[in-house]
RNA sequence: UCCUCAGUAGCUCAAUGGCGGAGCAACCGGCUGUUAACCGGUAGGUUGUUGGUUCGAGUCCAACCUGGGGAG
């Protein structure tokens, strides 16, 4: 088992010794991830709206992207001819790709799921998909990403407990699919642990997950339409029942307040579509709260985006002038907020694991946690 | 000068003689492992003006004003 390991490692370099906030290293191929981490995402192989030129110099150090995007639309046998994701898209460093999982959640309406797995249908087309864990693992080997994940049963918010807990059955039962197919060796398959908003189902998957040898373990099913002191206590719950010496993900999280108490309750990894969905939408990240670029306060304002923020865009342009693109209809306004959202999240979770080294993120927490709101 | 068509929210247009609406624009908000450059909310009016007919007029009648088209 350890040969599966071999091109990753994840060393815990220092645990706040207030919080218990974490701070680490995760070696992958494609190099190194200083955690906490915040990862953007680009679900058809690009993070929408940005170049790599441009995503490199957020200090993007992993991206996310979508195994069933990937599959319906270019095809992940294709994507493997130009040599996975990396070539593809050339992308030199480290990638991630989800399973298909969430979109049983989001795609809800359109898959039918069984033991065997789940039929999609194709939004765009209404052609009918089987993606089974197997399947999940073949596209994902063809993609290449560095880390892949379970493909996994995301349940709904609420969630009765008979289907939380056969989802959650379900989802081991997969993940176990899931090891048994897939081969490579330079990919960290990483399980994730669901059990919905049910403290024994959470307690029941975290051991399970944390049974099996992995080099990162996720925390799955959370920020799906619940409010926050719910979500807060089932990270709080899960985090430490998972591998103290193992990178943990809280998948689809979140805004700056939520990698705060993620943070605080032990978690390294996070992702989210919100940077760059936000900024599509003229809502932007400040260090004081986020705004938007909308409003008409902003008409002929000269400041950058958020003054303490040193992204192309801030270093470049003003508010009155990206608001008057983006009031035009022009793409460049959501390219240049995307820059700075994707930065503003990837500064911060940067900014954390600094205070996180020096014994601070209390300080570092209650500070921003204020400034924010 | 005459004929003709039109005039309703900032714009483009709805509304059998019976409570004046929509889309866009404006203003504000939401968005969490992307079906999302999306979704929602708020505001906005002496229906060109003045008279008349009618229980009741954006709607019918008259005159005038403004604009388009045509004739001379």
């Amino acid at each position: 088992m350890n040969e599966v390991f071999d091109n990753f490692s994840y060393k815990l370099v220092h645990v706040d010794k207030k919080t218990g906030a974490r701070a680490g290293v995760l070696h992958t191929p494609h190099g190194d991830i200083l955690t906490p981490i915040f990862m953007p995402v680009g679900t058809n192989s690009t993070v929408k709206l940005v170049t790599n030129n441009n995503l490199y110099d957020t200090g993007a150090q992993i991206i996310l992207a979508n195994s069933y995007h990937l599959y319906l639309r270019a095809g992940h046998k294709l994507i493997e001819e130009f040599g996975g994701i990396h070539g593809w898209m050339n992308w030199n460093k480290p990638v991630l790709t989800d399973s298909g999982g969430f979109q049983v959640f989001s795609l809800a309406h359109l898959r039918k799921i069984s033991e065997e797995g789940v039929e999609f249908r194709d939004p765009k087309d209404g052609k009918k998909h089987f993606i089974s864990p197997e399947v999940s693992m073949e596209i994902q080997q063809s993609i290449g990403a560095d880390i892949i994940m379970a493909f996994d049963w995301c349940a709904p918010y609420p969630c009765d407990y008979d289907t939380a807990k056969e989802a959650m059955e379900r989802t081991h039962r997969w993940l176990e699919r899931c090891i048994k197919a897939k081969t490579s060796v330079n990919q960290a398959l990483f399980p994730i642990c669901q059990g919905a908003f049910y403290d024994d189902l959470r307690r029941e998957s975290a051991a399970f997950v944390s049974s099996i040898p992995a080099v990162g373990y996720a925390i799955g099913g959370l920020s799906v339409g619940e409010d926050k002191d719910t979500m807060n206590h089932f990270v709080e719950f899960t985090a430490p029942l998972l591998p103290h010496d193992k990178p943990r993900y809280l998948m689809g999280v979140g805004t700056p307040e939520d990698l705060l108490d993620g943070i605080k309750r032990g978690i390294d990894m996070f992702d989210c579509v919100l940077p760059t969905r936000n900024a599509r939408h003229g809502s932007f990240f400040t260090s004081n709260g986020k705004s938007q670029i909308k409003n008409a306060s902003y008409q002929e304002d000269p400041k950058p985006l958020d003054e303490s923020c040193d992204c192309y865009t801030c270093k470049n342009h003003t508010r009155a002038y990206i608001r008057h693109l983006y009031k035009c209809g022009e793409g460049t306004a959501q390219a240049l907020i995307s820059i700075h959202n994707i930065k503003f999240l990837i500064d911060f979770s940067q900014k954390a694991r600094q205070a996180i080294l020096e014994d601070r993120f209390e300080e570092f927490y209650n500070e921003n946690m204020e400034k924010l709101s």
